[in-house]
DNA sequence: AGGTCGGCATGACATTCGTCATCTCGCCCC
DNA sequence: GGGGCGAGATGACGAATGTCATGCCGACCT
């Protein structure tokens, strides 16, 4: 009997998949969490041996959350599952020691499957993804660019970015502009798209 | 027994409700779809009396599909699942006559009260979002700011958006004017997450 | 000590943006 | 025919943005 703990910030697609994955004779849904926060002692209480984590969560994301999982309950597996094929994605969770990314786009009849596999010590990646994460690679943004694209992607203007992040309105224009230049993107606007759908926000 | 048609473009969500809803003893999901556009052929094929419609979909988005089954299968009702509480949406929604609105935040049970109710012939709507689209109201954008607004949304400078609009460059500058004037951004981005926050867009 | 490098700031410059008043043209209405 | 009206265009102007060269300073080699 696999134990199995399901983190979604959604209540629907939660119970949904508790649904799901109940119909299976080995699986066993044994808690179920809305926030990332919660995922290490919920998982710890419930003696879960594999987690399905959503990417987005309130609290901690998924992938924070299963880095927090390797450190915190080892003998729990993570599983991500998540909405978005985001190729930055699958390699940080990869790289955080997730053991499985799937996308919601899978057919439901994988997804037992997936838990089983990963249960079992296998891997399992969206092939689609893997060479997607290939091509695209990891990001080129350094910490500060990241931090400052991430303040201005809501729209504000550069001098409100500068000062929540404490810089000087130059050198907002220089991150953002070094940003600009590493994604391609003619714009601010544009390069947040571009590096939102790479997920290396 | 109340025959359901699912309609969601991620395949492990719609297969996962499906397993929640097949618990129902009197409930009986008779056809999945991926797309919007198969929705009323999916309906009148099936016989579905219930419609569960996500609002994000390719082809046709779920309100526009709930439009689509008013008018070709007057005998299915449609129940709107999304995962955005967008008050727009809700109101869009309502217009065009669907049955029931429902976020993907809403406790799983409910899901099948809210099923039974719709094919009663009730209305469903989350209350929470109800006072929401009263306090927001309607859109305040004309139709042409709509429309320079999502060209201009991926980030894209105004010369492209002219390009694409067939509209001069000035006309453009003034109808995202406009449109952050009625919006209160400040910013063109910051118009542009407003408007998607409200479900203008 | 000297040298190099990365993070941050500054200043100057050409574009682009956001704002506003104004003009044209087609359309509807009386 | 005349008067309003809305969509679109134009032009001008101040403010914000994007780009680049340069200066400062602390850290880290050797």
């Amino acid at each position: 009997m696999i134990r199995l703990l399901l983190a979604d910030d959604q209540a629907l697609v939660r119970g949904a998949l508790a649904a799901l994955l109940d119909l299976e004779r080995d699986l066993e849904v044994v808690a179920q969490v809305g926030r990332g926060d919660e995922v290490v002692s919920a998982a710890l209480a419930a003696q879960a041996d594999v987690a399905l984590l959503d990417v987005e969560m309130p609290g901690l994301d998924g992938i924070a959350a299963a880095a927090a999982l390797r450190a915190g309950a080892p003998s729990c597996r993570s599983l991500i599952v998540t909405t978005f094929g985001r190729p930055g994605y699958l390699r940080r969770a990869l790289d955080v020691g997730a053991s499985g990314f799937v996308v919601k786009d899978t057919p439901a009849e994988q997804l037992a499957d997936a838990v089983r596999r990963v249960h079992s010590g296998l891997r399992v990646v969206d092939p689609d993804l893997a060479v997607a994460s290939l091509t695209v690679g990891d990001s080129p943004l350094t910490e500060q660019e990241t931090r400052v694209l991430t303040l201005a992607a809501d729209g504000g203007t550069v001098a409100q970015v500068a000062g929540e992040a404490h810089l000087s309105e130059g050198t907002v224009r220089n991150y953002l502009s070094a940003a600009m230049g590493k994604t391609g993107g003619r714009t601010r606007a544009e390069a947040v798209r571009i590096a939102r759908d790479n997920g290396w926000l």
